[in-house]
DNA sequence: CCCATATTTTAGCGCACGTTAAAGAACGTG
DNA sequence: CACGTTCTTTAACGTGCGCTAAAATATGGG
């Protein structure tokens, strides 16, 4: 029993919604303005993706994807410091991609605190990989810069929505790649 | 002609009202929840303040009085490695202080975007001083700099709003200061 | 004591929101 | 071709929002 065809595609409804979500952030957000963008009615939405909450976790989920990625290639480099270096520029090229909005959907949302936190985890656990090896002085070492380049990433995704461009955030990491021992 | 005395505290309403938009934002704050907390009616609000756009801006400013003050007094150190790394400390200690919302009213409100981008003048202003004054190398310097200095203001911000520490905080400040040239 | 003024109280306006019930329409299956 | 299933359409529900008209109330001045 396969039932009336769905008239939309599903896949290209969840990437408006998740650029949507990722201007103008969940509140900002109406399920009106998903339907008009997309040219469907209310309940197809919801029998689609289920309610709001649901559709912005899938939303974010599909964009969270794609930065995982991103995130563990760039901290699987050989030195920790090559690997903050990595993360920082590609994390500034994200926020201020071309065809796409500035910043980030994770970093300016608040109802991802935990996936941010999660993020702040691998970072720190590189880090003290990074300690352990010798390639840092300390786990405390290891932890102070973690929270730095905490900072430094959740910066440039404050700046790029603000408007910066993407010299003025690699300015940002270039100066940040100097602030730790070598 | 006096007319019937106001019941109400109009600086201690207008001290409410910004440390909830402190707390939730513009949007995260509704006027029946500034009416109930101060135990007044909404026209009496109406009354004194106008409506909830003028409420607002009368809130970021009383807000952003203290934060003026404060820019002016650090960036006014003899030396721009001073002035910054006193404007980073004393940012930290705002963003983290007890009894008080954590994060930055003027940094976590996308309205507020015209005042983050006159701090930033004034960042930039006080960078190109020590430029011209030859503490730093270029004007091209003092604008990389002064990316990096806005970067790690906001960061500092995102990360007190998501529960870090005024130690955290201070880490990332410690490590900001080797960023750039003695 | 009454008036002008300024605030309070009460009640409610119009609107946008998220959500859903009900009925109609398009498919594969028997 | 009727049936079950799934989606679409239409219409609306309840709620909270920002805001305000209208009437009642409290002051100081004449």
């Amino acid at each position: 029993m396969t039932g009336r065809p769905r008239t939309f595609d599903k896949d290209a409804v969840l990437r408006m919604a998740m650029r949507a979500f990722w201007e103008r952030g969940y509140d900002g957000v109406s399920i009106a303005q998903v339907c008009e963008e997309a040219g469907i009615a209310a309940p197809s939405l919801y029998v689609a993706f289920g309610d709001k909450d649901a559709l912005f976790e899938k939303a974010s989920a599909l964009y969270a994807e794609h930065l995982d990625e991103d995130l563990e290639r760039d901290l699987s480099a050989p030195t920790a410091r090559e690997a903050i270096e990595r993360l920082l520029q590609s994390s500034a090229e994200h926020f201020s991609a071309p065809g796409q909005p500035p910043g980030c959907l994770v970093m300016g949302e608040p109802r991802l605190a935990e996936r941010r936190s999660r993020t702040r985890d691998l970072i720190r656990a590189r880090l003290r990989r990074a300690a352990a090896e010798g390639e840092l002085a300390s786990a405390a070492e290891a932890d102070g810069v973690a929270a730095f380049v905490d900072t430094v990433l959740a910066g440039m995704a404050a700046l790029a929505r603000d408007g910066a461009d993407r010299a003025r955030l690699l300015d940002a990491t270039r100066y940040a790649a100097r602030a730790w021992p070598a």
